[in-house]
DNA sequence: TATGAATGAGTGTTCATTCAT
DNA sequence: AATGAATGAACACTCATTCAT
């Protein structure tokens, strides 16, 4: 009769995923069965195959569904930024915040996913090159300004730095005992980076 | 008795984990099979299991393996050089030089063997550690001679620098179409590493 | 009120049996799901087994609706016929007819059908075996008439005919580029049989 | 040492489809597991994939060693005999005694592949064509010598006595109280064919 | 009546591993 | 040491059937 009425149940699909995020976090793609997955979402076996075509487009759900959630974001927050030296901080905090936040959705897309020869071969990866080419678009922005040298290359350095910090995202999530925090790795990273291609 | 002898037939441990580098490279570790692998050995499968505990021992064998040579090049070549700005430069070039003469391997360790959570998680990485200490020697070194800033944790910049370098070699090592050389790659990444962790 | 409402749905369980047979003929029945026939229907999976009391059931009972037409249309033919020599030529044209009039029907009924041994012996056959005791009483009409062999033994010959004929008709269900009219092969049929009981 | 050695046990391939023949009679292809037959044969599962491609190449290859089997007997009796009137005769009588003499077999054969529009349309069916065309061969023969009818078509007839004298196996195999003998059917069919094509 | 989402038992097939030779 | 036939546990996926709406 009311607006409450409108989702009684929560997306299934986003339910699924839910769950498969902790299942493959934990176990990893192919140590995880999918009868693993649906106990977790509490569905029955077959319940996944009428929304996910297999296992496969499960995870490659997952993993677009993640990356436009984390582009949003990212965007979302660079466009209130002018200063492109504040915008790469700003990214790198960001990424690692986002990380921390959804350690066990990190876990499988850097892990399961983007690891996987088997997906990045056969995988055209839209998402993640949209993700890539948000760190070039600032690195130009910066040279553009003059505040950025000239002969720093943004098509691999877009590379070099979204590398360094997945690889620092991937050892805080797999480390149990932290030993440093998102924001002094947050840091050290921003003064390597900004130092390592500012004009002087 | 003579020289027929001497070798007459590769270590066959050897031989297999070559073998097996081709193939898990091609095929993903989880989507190769022991009976691939034991094909393009040019052995029989069983055989195989004369040699390394399991599936997973095999992978793991490789890893190590390559590791300790890794490990022991770049050690040998830093040994020759004394400006830690040098060696850092030297790291990373090395690095590149080595993934792309060894691309299978690399893609292996790279991908395969970090794939699984299943492997990060289970086995304690020591090799990979000891790889990850020799950039935070050259940082702690250049700290000491006054080269590079007090501010810069090596026990945060090991990794961003292993990430980036890395992130750079799986590009590499993918593009199908090469969009840039190695040194062009070394060039631009240890500029900035450099300037990055430089005094001024 | 009016006539819209005379027949507003052809009878739905009619409808279901006629998508059914098309889809049995085309795919098989163990290969066709009850999805299949739904969609080719055009009703809800749920919806079948308001008319139908499982797939097996289903298939049943296009066997016995259809048998039914058979029968009474056969019978119908030979009760305008005198000679029992001319009813065996009906007998035979009209299957024959039949068979190419109702394709899909006749290749689920012979192929499908009979395929299993599991309806073979678990469904008592009642209606195939009437169809077969139309041919017996001809017979032993031609018998009692002396138009036919004392020795002629109606019980086994039934089935002889029987088998005969619809092998014919199968092959010429199945053949793509037809070899032959369905005229021809009830000719040729006809006078071996006729000759083969004849008296002389 | 000696000659008792060379097949110290009988070929497992052999044996897998002897063991599928009596499953597959039993509770039909579709509703038998690879599992039952695997059981069956005595075998582990995985066994049968070591010598069939898979479920339906079993059902295929039991099918085409049978039929080289039937044909090699039928071709090696017929060969004794000159005139066409008793090849026919010898052929319905030995298709029948065969049919009785593997009487799983045959059900198999004739049930549950030859019915099966799935293997009918998807596999070219050499050996019941070369089967058929035997008895086509014989009536041409009889045409040739003046003992048959000008106005037969062999290429319609053997597929009609085939149908009959396969259907009466087929009635034969299933029926549980048998209500004649083989060869009173033998009989039966024989006279009325050769009476049926004769040429007065 | 009709729907179609959900179920979960069932099965063909794969493949790491073993072991008799 | 080497083989490769055999094993059988494991798993992705299908689909007949049900039932809340």
């Amino acid at each position: 009769m009311n607006g409450e009425e409108k989702k009684p149940v929560i997306d299934k699909r986003q339910k699924i995923m839910e769950a498969a995020v902790v299942v493959f976090a934990d176990k990893g793609f192919y140590n995880s069965t999918v009868a693993d997955v649906a106990r977790s979402a509490d569905v029955a076996d077959g319940t996944i195959y009428l929304y996910f075509k297999n296992k496969d487009d499960l995870l490659i759900s997952i993993f677009e569904h993640s990356m436009e959630m984390f582009i949003g974001t990212v965007r979302g927050e660079l466009e209130n930024i002018d200063n492109p030296r504040d915008k790469i901080r700003k990214f790198i905090t960001l990424h690692l915040q986002l990380v921390q936040k959804h350690q066990n959705l990190a876990q499988v897309i850097q892990i399961e996913l983007r690891q996987s020869s088997k997906f990045m071969k056969e995988y055209a990866n839209e998402k993640f090159f949209e993700y890539l080419s948000l760190i070039q678009g600032v690195i130009e922005e910066g040279k553009e300004q003059g505040l950025f040298r000239a002969s720093a290359d943004p098509v691999i350095l877009k590379r070099a730095i979204f590398g360094a910090v997945d690889e620092m995202a991937l050892e805080w999530v797999l480390m149990r005992k932290k030993r440093y925090s998102i924001e002094e790795a947050a840091d050290q990273l921003s003064d390597m980076f900004i130092r390592g291609i500012a004009l002087l």
